[in-house]
DNA sequence: TAGATTGTTAATCGATTAACAATC
DNA sequence: TAGATTGTTAATCGATTAACAATC
């Protein structure tokens, strides 16, 4: 009895859905059809549904989905139905910007702490939270518990604060340096560069100025 | 005689390998193979060599890729071979990290212009540029004749922005706002959301602390 | 020359789309 | 009931992988 396992690509479309979905509530709506979803998102109707379908049967025949039920139901798949808290390495602009993030708050995520090397800026407050020494990183990170990190230092250094990462037993990182981390195939880690969509970009821009 | 037309997914995948190549460059390597490449990158020789034959045969069989050669071509392809102005919209902390961000520079990305609403950050100087007001944005905007914007507004914010900088002419939007931006259907899109990457790796890691 | 590795074609795999019976 | 829309199956489409002749 082998349980299906959820293509990739269908997760990484979930979080999308449940945020279209909240706008929706928002804006007082009850109900939502896969039709009028897709419109919203720049997707397609079949493809919605079928995604969902993974997971169980969300809709009604002949109205569509509760979007109040299907969010409750989408948290609870991602896991979502709690705090998770998230290690920051690196208190530079990006590293600071990121723990400021008023966004997090309100999705579920809490920056729990945040690391650097130098001694600057080691003790002074960012946020909810108070910059640590990169040498305390790997206790501190164990007596919380956390699994996700966010790298934010300097390509040269990344390779090094990952391995210190997992040592300390994290499974996710979002990776901001702009290098290819190697690490253990049961870490998950995420790349996000913005030189990397820029140029994606300049390839369709052609020779226009 | 249609030119055959390369998938996006080849597309988004040029920056990546030619960050990789840049890395080995600076390692003092002068060869690689795509079986090298490919561990580097932890992809498969046969795709990236699929890939690379879109745009011609650039290696040598017997020894594999120049990595100089490999680069200059690649640049070529994406238009990176100049230099390619910004702006960016919303001088908050993301904003202001991504304005002062050194890896743009050396990549042949300069943010030339910065806006925000408010007036009390309006005049001041943020990395190379001064904050200018939303309300100049457009004419600026032309003058310069700037095609790629970076949108780090708030979400109730964004779309009336996106709006704006599609009438100022700009054609790619890297999108920062936690919303699905609704643009003409000429103007390239990219959503950048830590939160939709965080809420990914959450899926996977189940009911874990 | 012998060995290595490319570029390309064909085979496979997986994801998206279309279609429709079930049903609210 | 009639109309609308789901959930699912089958058909299509496209991307990845494998294999190998060409050739450095």
């Amino acid at each position: 009895m082998a349980e299906e396992v959820v293509p990739d690509v269908v997760i990484s479309r979930l979080p999308w859905y449940l945020q279209t979905l909240n706008q929706l509530a928002r804006q007082g709506m009850h109900t939502v059809s896969s039709q009028m979803l897709a419109e919203r998102l720049g997707s397609t109707a079949a493809q919605i549904r079928k995604d969902l379908s993974y997971f169980g049967g969300f809709g009604k025949q002949g109205t569509g989905y509760s979007i109040y039920y299907l969010i409750e139901q989408l948290q609870r798949i991602l896991n979502l139905d709690r705090v998770w808290q998230v290690v920051v390495v690196g208190a530079g602009d990006l590293g600071r910007a990121l723990t400021r993030y008023q966004g997090f708050a309100s999705r579920g995520i809490e920056i729990g702490l945040l690391f650097d090397v130098d001694p600057k800026v080691i003790g002074t407050p960012v946020g909810p939270v108070i910059v640590e020494d990169v040498a305390v990183m790997e206790e501190k990170i164990r007596e919380k518990g956390i699994k996700i990190a966010i790298l934010t230092v300097p390509a040269q250094a990344a390779q090094e604060m990952a391995d210190q990462l997992v040592a300390a037993g994290i499974e996710s990182i979002l990776n901001y340096a702009p290098i290819t981390l190697i690490t253990p195939e049961n870490v998950h880690v995420q790349h996000i560069d913005p030189v990397l969509h820029l140029q994606r970009m300049m390839y369709y821009l052609g020779d226009k100025k």
